[in-house]
DNA sequence: AATGAATGAGCTTTCATTCAT
DNA sequence: AATGAATGAAAGCTCATTCAT
């Protein structure tokens, strides 16, 4: 109060939107959905209540507002993925892409990781899926056998876990990421030759 | 009232433990551990909420009993691999019969799978890491090369993803699960050449 | 506490939802629908708001029971009244009945009256419009001039509103009772000639 | 900004204070007083709820604003009929121009009408019954028979409950009008007469 | 083996209102 | 003449849990 005013309260003008944000997806990925109250998200930040409905309309519209924010570059990527051919290169290219932007937004994909079931009956569920599917169809080739089309799930779901999982391991976080890369494209890459050869 | 009655409501009798795990279980998988209520599981049990207390002190101890049931051979598993030697074979034998657990308990590792940040907070949590880390121990070798834990990881990912994702899939169930299985041992034999031959 | 029991506590057991529905229809006419919360009910009470939803499920749903209970009257007379020929008789019996069931449940419809906005928006609305149909089609003949289709109406409310402002007026309440029904009698029979004579 | 915009924007300045007035009324008369919400006018106005209390200091005072403005003239008639000799010419001519006042603020006197209990613990439940008081002292002789006293009273139900009602019915609004008009002058005249027999 | 009745804590959401700008 | 941001109070409602019977 008086005198020049420079620290958090300054800094804090007009970013509560965002301070919002963080903080929930904070807490989202730390204890769940249901289980982060807004009273809990409202006292971190130092407000009320009352102010989180000042910026989002509900509860789960800040959750959905995060995650529009933050899967943008997957949208982007499934656009980009619809138009090129079904090589082996793109197949690559996808996945490298694809783990850039799991590694980017970490904290969402761990929270909708372990959260699938709430995640099921939120609004977010079903923009998810139809993002995904974009990506899928690209990987996945239905005239392959099962096995293959196996093999290309399982490169998703080593992309996707690999990272949380491998938190609890000792290592240079970027050799780890490297090394979950490599093993889905191993994956991919069989996938791709069986499809060839049958 | 009295006499030789028999149908459903005789059935019954005795069974009503049983039968709330089963409701518990199944509304559990499909809504997760939070959004489903007492209330909502007596009125399909046709009970009051108070009976649901007869039977178990809390709500988490349905959820207790259910994973200790229904996860005892895994714990078998577990026990039993501790004592063989790390071969490829007992690898193999491991993945088969882990996989045949999973199966004869879907329901239940469907809602483990999709509800990660609820159990992670409940007890079942710990007991269920504790159980798996013994498994872990025998299929990854901490000496090997970085890919090669990941890929065994990777194989462990598939089995317990590979069930639920391939629902949506046509196929046979059968043959199915046998794909599943083949990437998974195919991903953890690769590990075990790797780590020989380093 | 010890003893034998014969008191207030002792004669509650069991008329809790009695006594909810007394209270609410109390509150709910003296100060309007939307404007009684349940804390209140429940203070008024000695109970928790909790138990309020143990016997009711919503608060409009006390309403509805309310409501239910009490116009049961009407629904017999209007029920009655369909099988009757439209005569003079038959009308002055009408409402005879009816200003006796309007006083029997004089605070609902108080609260009615004062509500309409309210009640109409509620199921109650229309419940209560489809049960006064009857009587309505019964008292007022379509093919009646304008003018003795508004003295059947003006019938209807003097009945109505009569009860309720007369309080403020001095005097017998019989006397009061007797002098509105009497002119509603007077504007029906008004009517009822002026349709014949046309 | 400047310069000599005309149209929409333009013709909006200043008529502010009545837009608000008239956006209010609609709401209160469609949905009541309470269920009516600042966010609800300001949305509906294209502004923000901070602006209503620019121009008016609470919600209370946007009601009353509105019903001073729009009772004037019964107020104007109610100091005219003070003044006026007790005859039966005198209570035709009140009926006459209230029916007139209560047209000309119809939305008004049907959000009083259907919102009485919220109007009673409002000023404006004081403010119309002293002002009704006037007219009501005129058209009722206090030494009458209660059954004429209760004509009378019912001359004004009438009036009041009439144009509301007869929304439903079909048929000339001018026809209705004057239908009611002639119930109430009817009644009126049978009050006057049983006093001056008595 | 189970019910009826109730509680305490907590939830998401809405509202009228304020105030610096 | 009006906005952006926020508040305090309260609302309706749900939940896991308890306990006498």
């Amino acid at each position: 109060m008086g005198g020049t005013m420079d620290g958090t309260k300054q800094r804090r003008r007009g970013d509560t939107r965002q301070r919002i944000q963080d903080v929930a997806l904070e807490l989202f990925a730390e204890q769940g959905y249901e289980k982060t109250s807004l009273r809990e998200i409202a006292e971190r930040l130092g407000v009320t209540k009352a102010a989180l409905y000042y910026h989002f309309k509900t509860k789960e519209e800040i959750l959905v507002s995060i995650f529009e924010d933050l899967t943008r570059p997957v949208e982007e990527l499934a656009e980009w993925a619809g138009q090129q051919p079904r090589t082996l290169e793109t197949k690559h290219e996808i996945l490298r892409r694809y783990s850039e932007a799991l590694r980017a937004a970490a904290p969402l994909f761990r929270f909708m990781q372990e959260n699938q079931a709430t995640v099921r009956e939120l609004s977010i569920g079903d923009m998810f899926k139809s993002r995904l599917l974009g990506l899928r169809d690209i990987l996945i080739d239905p005239e392959a056998e099962l096995v293959d089309q196996v093999r290309s799930l399982s490169a998703l779901f080593t992309l996707h876990a690999g990272m949380h999982v491998l938190q609890d391991v000792e290592g240079d976080p970027e050799d780890k990421h490297k090394a979950v890369l490599e093993v889905a494209t191993d994956l991919i890459t069989q996938a791709h030759r069986g499809a060839r050869d049958s």
